[in-house]
DNA sequence: ATAAGTTTGTGAAGAATTTCACAAGCCTCC
DNA sequence: GGAGGCTTGTGAAATTCTTCACAAACTTAT
């Protein structure tokens, strides 16, 4: 694939996943071409937005006409890794690990639950989608058993650091976390961090200092 | 308060309120003062970003000493706008909108939640945490009637426009959504995003675009 | 074949955000 | 009370991200 030389903007890599969506929807419908015009219209962004995100990767579309639906879905899946199948467990199988499991664009998207971990005993052994709950102790040991590149970690912020260490030392690179904590890794690994609190307050500061 | 003469970056209160969580930490454990370099540890940034971001709203520190824990940490609380407790309704009485209503911080930080609204009859009526689910229909009434702040939208993508066109209509004010579209709504509402597919598929091209 | 009408791709300009660097101020110790 | 050692607050510089604007290229219509 054509290499980004540049380092390419995490809010790139955003709109990014943002125009697959709608494409996919797009090719869905049989719809043959979009112009970057629609594409941003459907995503809340600009048209000259949407053509230079595409233009680190390469020149896909025809003057005149707009991009192709389908060869565009695709090139998308393949520059954001989606060809690819993922493989990843979840740590913690409270509410939110519960919802995640359900979430059905989960597999969907290549990415595959191959484990689910939790240390209350009395959650362990229990079944759980399609896996079972397996004891926090063994999570080391299977990450690297199993070369599993992803870690979905939805504990108390309290527990977060320590677990995610561990994972690191056993070759994780990526983590999604929903603790409300920051993490402290090495500078290979990939972290992204989904706070709820952080966006309610957000809200609440917007609410707070509008319209001066 | 002191007005924000500029308009103040998302991404700086973000961090405002990655901070006041790390001050509450530290007036729990009774430290008196914190320096910008010791918050910027804590919440992976850097010192100068930190003393950056509060000298937007005021002048807080000491020269020499550090900032006041206790009181930057009431500050930030009004500066959030967290002194007030906010109206939520959550939309969608699912798996996710389930994990939502049992979020502690919720509450903690100000946000009560006054009702849960469901499409769904089988869910309609069902006590639901110390709500019970209404329906849907109500919605846009029991939104002006109670003066609803925020509603957090947990229901699938193909009905959030619509659902999100009725409270705007309704008078509501802000919005957070969990459904993986972008929503259309008027400048002076304010809306966050959480798309978990999203954010995933940042992790997956770190992991196919990493060390180059 | 030509003209008219679109739409891309992209340097350059502009805006926003982060980092730098240092004067000014405060505390502590002697 | 003066000296030394920290730490803030902040303009200015650097960097990053977005928007502009237009030549080039393609389609369609006649």
């Amino acid at each position: 694939m054509t290499l980004p030389i540049k380092r390419i903007a995490e809010s790139t890599v955003r709109r990014l996943s943002m125009y697959l969506r709608y494409l996919e929807g797009l090719d869905g419908l049989g719809q043959q071409t979009a112009s970057s015009d629609e594409l941003a219209q459907l995503c809340g962004t600009t048209p000259a937005q949407v053509r230079k995100d595409l233009s680190f990767f390469g020149s896909f579309g025809k003057r005149g006409l707009g991009y192709p639906v389908h060869g565009l879905t695709e090139r998308l899946r393949e520059i954001l890794g989606l060809s690819h199948a993922w493989q990843v467990v979840i740590v913690g199988a409270g509410k939110i690990g519960s919802a995640l499991a359900e979430y059905r664009g989960f597999r969907q998207r290549g990415f595959q639950v191959v484990g689910v971990y939790d240390k209350n005993p009395e959650k362990i052994g229990r079944p759980w989608g399609d896996a079972t709950v397996r004891d926090m102790l063994a999570l080391a040991h299977d990450v690297k058993e199993k070369h599993v590149d992803i870690a979905v970690i939805a504990i108390p912020a309290d527990d977060a650091q320590e677990v995610v260490d561990q994972i690191v030392a056993a070759g994780i690179r990526a983590i999604l976390s929903f603790a409300p904590t920051s993490l402290h890794v090495p500078p290979h690994i990939a972290v992204k961090t989904v706070n709820m609190a952080m966006e309610l307050e957000g809200l609440s500061f917007a609410l707070t200092n509008r319209g001066e």
